[in-house]
Parts: C-alpha cells; sequence; structure tokens
DNA sequence: GCGCGGTATGCGGTTTCGGCATGGCAGGCA
DNA sequence: TGCCTGCCATGCCGAAACCGCATACCGCGC
C-alpha cells in the first residue's frame, strides 16, 4: 500500500508543535546558570557559589537535561557563552528567581507579622470604639499588613472562623455556651451594663443605680441579646419589666430614649458613642456581668502572627476602657 | 549597669526584616503544592500526580522547609486548607511554573527551529537578489522566527560570527583564504562574471566576450575586491587594465558605465540589479570563477536549528540563479 | 465504641548529588 | 614544533534526598 506521497521542500518545515511539558527542575540549578551566563565561566561560578567546578557542569548539564537537551552554552577554549537556546532563557530564569524572591520575602513578613493580609471581623458594638482603637493603633505599628474588617453576629462570625473566612474574631457572650472546641478563646474584658436615661430624668443624676429602683420604669429594648440579658436580671430581682418599644437599631433605640419614651440598658462598649442629650448611670449588680468579650480564632487553624499582634493591640484598647 | 530602659509596649513590635535568602526549592514541589491547594486534599492530589499520599506529604514538607517553616496547610480532619502563607504562595507559584512552562516552550521552538531569534549577515551583492529570495522563503515557512539582519564585509562578518554576534552569514572569497578554522563554510555558488557595457557599445551584442577583446577599453574599477579580481584576470592575459574611473556604490558604477564613461566587471550576484540601459555580457574565462560563495557559522558555537533552516532557504535561492 | 477518611512517619532500596581526581581539548608561548 | 596552562567533562565514591510501602495517629460520624 503505497504511502500518499507528500511534496517535501528541500529545507525541513516547521516541526509539528509538540505539547511542551512542564520542566522539572531546581532553582539552584537556575542560579548556577545565571551564574555561570554573567561571568562566562564554569570555574568563576563554582567559585562565586562556593562549589566545586564539576558540580557547577553537573548542574547546567542538569539543566540542559530537563529543558530537552539543548546545550545552553557553547563550550569554548577560553570559557562558555550562552548559546541561542541559553540567550533565550537567561530572562526566564531572572524572572523566575526574582519572583521566588518575592514570595520568600512575602511569606518571611506573613510571618513576622509585619504584612500580609489580615482579616477580622467583630459584633457591632465591639466597632463602636474598641475594635477601631485597636485598629489604629495596629496600623500604627504594623503599617505593612492589609486589614479587611467585617462586621455580624457572633454565631456567624464563628462560623466564618471556621470555613476560613476570618482570622480573628470579636465576638461577645450573654451566657456562657461559647467554649465549642473549634475554636481558641481570648479574654478581653467583662462588660459591664449602663443605665440610659433621658437627660431631664430624676434618677439622671445619681452616681449609680440598682434595678429595683427601675422596676416602675418604662423600657426601650433592643437586640435579643440585650434583651435576653435584662430580662433576666429583672427576673432574678423579682420584677417583669415593661417594654413600651422594640427597637433594634442602637441609634434609634437613643432617639427613644432622648425623646423620654423610656429607658434602656446598654453594654459598656456602645457607652460611648451616647449622643449628649441622654444620660448614662452605671447599673451596679452583683449578678454575673452582663457580657464577656472575647477575641477568637479557629482551633485548627494557625492563626498569622499579625493575629497575634493585633490581638494585643484588642487588649491594650480593652485595658484603656 | 543596668541596662538602659526603653519603652516596651504590650505586643510585639514588627520584626527587624531581615534579608530574605532566595529559597532552593524544585519545581516539584511547587506544581504539588498547587494541585494540593486546588484539591485541598493531599491524597487526590497525589492520585492525579501519579505519587503515593506520603510523597505529595513529604513534599509539601520540604517546600514548607525551604520557605522558612511556616506551614503552607492547616492540616484538617477532612483533608487540608492553605494557611495564609499558602494564600500569598498561591499566585507566585502559579506565576513561576507559567514562566517556566513559557520558557521550555520558547526553548521547543528555538530547537525545532520554529522560533525564536536568528541574526544573519550578508555582503553587499548577496543582498542585490540571493539573500532577499532566501528570506521571503524561509520567512514563509517560518513565520516564527525573529529575523535580524546585517551587512558588511566578509572579514567583518566572520568576526561577528567568532564573537557571538551572527549565527549566519553569507561571504565570498576572491581567492581563496577563507577556511580557517574557527568556521564552517557551506558552498552556496560559484559566481561567474559579467562585462557591463554602455547599451551602445560595439561589444554589447556578443553572446559572450573574452578578456583580451576588452584591453584597450576604459575601466570603472569599484571595491578593492572587484579590482583585484580584474586586475589577476586581466594581468594573466597580459595587460594592464586602463582604471578611467574608480566608484565604489554599485548604483553610481552603473551610472559611470551607462554614460559611456567606461566598461565594469560585475559579479553574477549583482547582475540583477543592473539598470536597463546597461548590457551585461557574460565574460569567459577559462580560470577559477571570480568568487565563490559560502555560508559561514561558527565552529565552536552551536547553530540555532532556524540557522540550518535558513542555510536550506539559501541552497534553494542559489539553485534558482 | 468502632470503622472510616485523611495525614504523618519509620524503614529500605534506589537515585541524585557533590567532591575528588583525572582526562581531554585548545591556545599561547618558547 | 612542542610544552604548559587554563578550562570543561567524567569516572568513582560516600552522603543525602527521595519515593513507595506499611503503619501509626487523629477526628469524625455511625
Amino acid at each position: 500500500m503505497p504511502k500518499p506521497h507528500t511534496a517535501r521542500g528541500v529545507e525541513p518545515g516547521p516541526a509539528p508543535p509538540s505539547p511542551v511539558a512542564l520542566p522539572d527542575l531546581s532553582t539552584v540549578w537556575l542560579r548556577t546558570f545565571l551564574h555561570v551566563a554573567r561571568h562566562g565561566s564554569f570555574t568563576v561560578a563554582a567559585r562565586e557559589l562556593g562549589w566545586t567546578q564539576s558540580a557547577v557542569s553537573r548542574q547546567v548539564s542538569a539543566l540542559e537535561a530537563a529543558l530537552g537537551g539543548a546545550p545552553l552554552f557553547d563550550r569554548l577554549p577560553r570559557g562558555v557563552r550562552p548559546t541561542a537556546e541559553g540567550r533565550a532563557l537567561l530572562p526566564h530564569a531572572e524572572e523566575v528567581l526574582a519572583r521566588l524572591h518575592r514570595a520568600a520575602g512575602e511569606l518571611a513578613a506573613l510571618r513576622d507579622g509585619t504584612g500580609g493580609p489580615l482579616r477580622i471581623g467583630a459584633f457591632a458594638t465591639a466597632d463602636a470604639g474598641l475594635v477601631p482603637r485597636a485598629l489604629a493603633r495596629f496600623r500604627d505599628r504594623h503599617p505593612g499588613v492589609v486589614l479587611t474588617h467585617e462586621e455580624g453576629r457572633t454565631p456567624a462570625l464563628l462560623s466564618r472562623l471556621t470555613e476560613g473566612g476570618l482570622d480573628l474574631a470579636v465576638v461577645s457572650t450573654t451566657g456562657g455556651a461559647l467554649p465549642d472546641g473549634a475554636h481558641d478563646f481570648h479574654h478581653l474584658l467583662d462588660e459591664t451594663l449602663y443605665v440610659a436615661l433621658p437627660a431631664g430624668h430624676p434618677l439622671a443624676a445619681e452616681p449609680e443605680l440598682r434595678l429595683p429602683r427601675l422596676a416602675a420604669e418604662d423600657w426601650i429594648t433592643g437586640s435579643p441579646h440585650i434583651e435576653g440579658s435584662l430580662l433576666r436580671l429583672a427576673l432574678r430581682h423579682g420584677f417583669r419589666p415593661r417594654v413600651a418599644h422594640v427597637v433594634a437599631e442602637w441609634t434609634a433605640k437613643q432617639g427613644y430614649v432622648a425623646a423620654g419614651l423610656g429607658i434602656a440598658l446598654i453594654p459598656q462598649l456602645a457607652a460611648e458613642s451616647a449622643r449628649p442629650d441622654i444620660t448614662l448611670v452605671p447599673l451596679r449588680d452583683d449578678s454575673a456581668p452582663a457580657r464577656e468579650v472575647y477575641a477568637a480564632t479557629a482551633r485548627r487553624r494557625a492563626a498569622p502572627s499579625a493575629a497575634t499582634a493585633f490581638l494585643a493591640a484588642l487588649r491594650h484598647a480593652a485595658a484603656g476602657l
């Protein structure tokens, strides 16, 4: 069966473009290659790199073999010079090594906390003062770290930690169901509670208040957590607070209090964002504090060391309260 | 001796930026790293890469060690997920491997002559027809090759070859001092000589001419090579040509001939660029041909395979003369 | 409590790698 | 012309790296 005649020119046509495999090679070979190219000599490159000439010779051979077998250098009697292949490889080798150098630098910065991304989350009232102050301090000390921040409720934040979307979260508890085995909790502070009164309220001048004196007041409640806390505390003192309004948003709740529609309990962290025409009086209570605030990290995940540094900034901010 | 008191903040300040060393690693590790990151599993990556799970585990460990010791993955009960370091390394690893892939592709193209740079040189009259025709043919068959071209005299071209500035040169000889040990010469053609006469010259109708019939003519001579050749030939026939004008530039020399100021010898390669108002008559001579034309390469240097392909194109063009 | 899916690790054989010494080649100088 | 020198390649050997195999270990879910 005769093969079909194909016109074949004098010179070989372009070879069929074979799929180019990714070469397996060592970065050491590339570095050696660059030194050899720079000096035009195996011997000099070997001296410079602290190797013998034979090692350099073998490394270049290995690189040539890994790259398809074409020589990268012409071996001349007085040294070597790059072939066309060698000249073509030169910029790639430089780029690859530079890129690896950059990568190593970024990883080092990441490791010692001086750079890289850091993703933190916090619940809303922590963002009123605690977290911003920690952020400011941290940003001064670690200018290279790129911080991203998100707000959320504690359960959502903990999920984000386990799924890997956050590195560190500022969470709170109103009871103590927190330790769950999947997270590490670092205690930041125990919040005390304040009573928010309209400026002209008869009790506004008191230095502190105990709950029984507030049994007859109208109450503004907000989020379920605060309401739960208020309810539990009040019931412990034998009365059921009369809830006049349920207002979730903290700014709105302030407005209701300022308008004299009732009084509210607010946690310490939210206290500093109170408007001037309401008065905050510390609530003295012998039972457990209303909330505990923690910084949480995922237990099975290695936290970036920037997270550790940020935790320190959080502690500092918490200590300043 | 008390140490000077230095204010030390609560959190550790940024560590001193240590000089980052270039990591020594294998590209295999990087590829494995990418597969692991993509699948979130050592086992799956191992299957995909045709290795065992233990090999993948060790490769990742080796990469982590090479990059400073920080883990690149969090080992979770159901697989692994990249740490902050791993996420930071990801784009670099991809870039490095892509770059190596590109480099391998370029080298492959260079090796089979379908790409890469090719630097050729030629003497002036070769550029009148021979080289441009070879170039056109070559460019059609090897569109990926980036050709650069320079013109020069034979000695300069040979120097450029040895010093590595050219890959292939079209050179000529007017005697035979060429084989010098440092170059390989590939014979292209033996040039015959033509006599250039003004259109109305009495001898212009002859089918061919022998030198003795031209002993009484005025001569226009150009480059030293042609002059040498003419002189040698004429002296061999017992007369010394009367040189009326010395004009180096070929276009100008044509003008002198056309104006009837004399006749000239021109080599075959320059014949086709003659203006229509002069007549070229082949010079019949039993002595050696005026010039031999070769393609030369540097002996101790590996010529790009595109050079071989171009040599074939040159042979084809030479055969067509 | 036990099996299951996944990673880490000790062990042995093979391969790679670097140093040492030697060989080969080309150029320069006497 | 012939020796000497400078440079790269290579055979040999000991050490280290690397892979596969088998196994230990650890959470999780049934």
